[in-house]
DNA sequence: ACTCCCGGGACGACCCGTTTGT
DNA sequence: ACAAACGGGTCGTCCCGGGAGT
């Protein structure tokens, strides 16, 4: 079976890191073996390519983030609430790093997004799987609510993108402001996203 | 006067196409220079470093697009046909890159807010303030709906920010996904945040 | 284990021997391997940085010309002797480098220790290193002729410094003639520099 | 006649000061120019070139330091104690500038000779004849003190020539060390190389 | 005569992601 | 698993020239 090592997960887990703080292109191979405490010449025994690499931490952040609307999907509480909860949940996230970096870094996914997916398809469409991933989890959470009647009945697959896409487009601004307390500003955007569905079903119906 | 020039605005030009295209750490100022026509010492006597160009670009862009804010809060139509209009028009545009390119490229502010606020503070304040720029014509807008009651007492700023957030976020799964149409399906979203905020008001009232 | 090489001396040999014959920032890191026949992405490999291949140089030449020093100060010859025979060998390796180059060099420590004392720090302090250790390999030599009455109770460490300065003062004389002969002719004045001493103490005595 | 600009000896006036603190390759024609307010194209028209500039460079600092010898000659003291004098000038002078950059720069023509000597033929020559200059100034003044019977029947030449060297030597060490007190503690060996010379007249004639 | 803008091309040190041989 | 090697790339600076205007 060989040695077992935990280089490859260093790797992993230190590229995720500097990555998520500055970006594709601004950290070097080298840099992220050094700081990993793994040899430049290992790095190629565990990834093929920097690109390699790249896919690897999409994953693991996309699966981490996953996690948290699932979360957000499961708990029972009126659905504005939720939202709400998960722009809370992000606002702290944010504040802790703003607090010992003095910066924050927005959505490791969405800012590789934006650097990345013009220059390189796979991980293009890596980047896009994960954000259908997230919006079908949403997607699922809202068709529950609507078979429960707790929604009306919204296409809940563009309610799911709309409100990924609103919750990338706060990181932003948040991000450029280097300030987490616009994600707590701004989270009433999202359910607004939600109210305004009820609403239009409400006058559609009020209009028949 | 000594000889005039427009190699500036060649460069410029250039350096807005291909940083739009492929990002600001991806493009190097000798390709800039190759395909403007200018001689890579001379870049140096018009921006004193790579830095300060990419500011120019922001700067460009920013006002560019602050146009097409200003001429959607101009027009004369009900609120929600003017945000409707103003992604029809974002889509189409994508759609002639589309055509022609092969590739969406979503909004170049965004792009480098997500790439290079947390690397330069000074570019992170110029992208901070084109934000805060659009945000404010799109208040003002709002400010006038409201006197006039088109609009309820909406908080006009956080409505601008929050329709600036969403416009960034449905531009950045455009591009992931690389297909324009994702603009013109999440385009209701947006209004949404407005209707969103009447219902809240007709809420509010309904229940004095 | 790795690779074997001696990249890393041919890169130091090299430099050794450029930057003596045209200074520090004549000579670029890339003709540097060129001629020592590295690749240029492999400089960096070996030293960190052109200032780290100076430091080495610096290091190789002082101590190869310490040893130059010692066995000076070890012959079995009158004093005025040893240093005469210093100064012919410095004017006879300057006759072969003339017949060969067409052109002389003078110290490579000397010559260093101009064009950069001023400029780095780090590169002083080697600098102010090398001289100390030649001034106390000279110095050493003094006392031991003091002890066994060689020579007269002169303060052997300013006099050790002055060989120095006074061996450097010609060297640069003859750089900057671009003549050999300069050494020979001035050879004496370090002769002088001891007799003195002597004439000084025997004036001394003559005045108790 | 046109206009009269102060430009050129601003030009000159700055190379000075910048090169004498960081050496002729350390320094470039822009810095210079904008330090002196001159605009970089305009540089060229009093200067053919860089190398002319520095010609003129040493020029200016030759005939300064020339005219420090030459007071030196001129004064009615005894010999050692001119050359005290000398020392005791540099020295102060050393430790105000160190005292203003904490940083001390030698001899402007020295630091120039081993930074160019090798690099260029006539900046080489240019030096030589400064050295020659100094030379020779003291020369004369060996001369009319033997003549006078002040002085024994030494060499002037040679020994005009190894004073320059022991206080270009000196000079050299009390940049490496960056402390001008160096100049102060080695002053006695310019008069032990005049002393030593005396010395070895008496010892002639005692032999006879 | 002097100033200024603009331009030109080569080169500076340093680092990139990768591959090869031991 | 790792040192060594690879070759092309980064941004920025070098010294210098030409041409228009004051």
């Amino acid at each position: 079976m060989g040695r077992t090592s935990n280089a490859r997960s260093r790797l992993l887990e230190t590229a995720m890191q500097l990555m998520y703080a500055r970006g594709y292109s601004a950290v070097g191979v080298q840099e992220i073996c050094a700081q990993a405490g793994v040899n430049k010449g290992s790095f190629y025994h565990f990834f093929p390519s920097k690109q390699a690499l790249i896919l690897a931490v999409i994953e693991a952040h996309g699966q981490r983030l996953r996690h948290i609307w699932e979360d957000v999907m499961q708990v029972e509480e009126p659905w504005h609430e939720r939202l709400q909860r998960l722009f809370e949940h992000t606002y702290e996230a944010h504040c802790t790093l703003s607090a010992i970096q003095g910066q924050i870094y927005g959505c490791p996914i969405g800012n590789l997004a934006l650097e990345l997916s013009c220059q390189d398809e796979a991980i293009r469409q890596r980047l896009r799987e994960t954000f259908l991933d997230w919006a079908s989890t949403i997607e699922r959470g809202l068709r529950r609510a609507i078979a429960a009647e707790e929604l009306p009945a919204i296409d809940p697959t563009l309610t799911a993108q709309a409100i990924v896409a609103y919750f990338e487009g706060v990181l932003m601004l948040a991000k450029t402001h280097n300030d987490p307390y616009v994600v707590k500003r701004l989270a009433h955007g999202a359910v607004h996203l939600l109210e305004a569905a009820v609403r239009t079903k409400d006058t559609r119906q009020g209009q028949r």
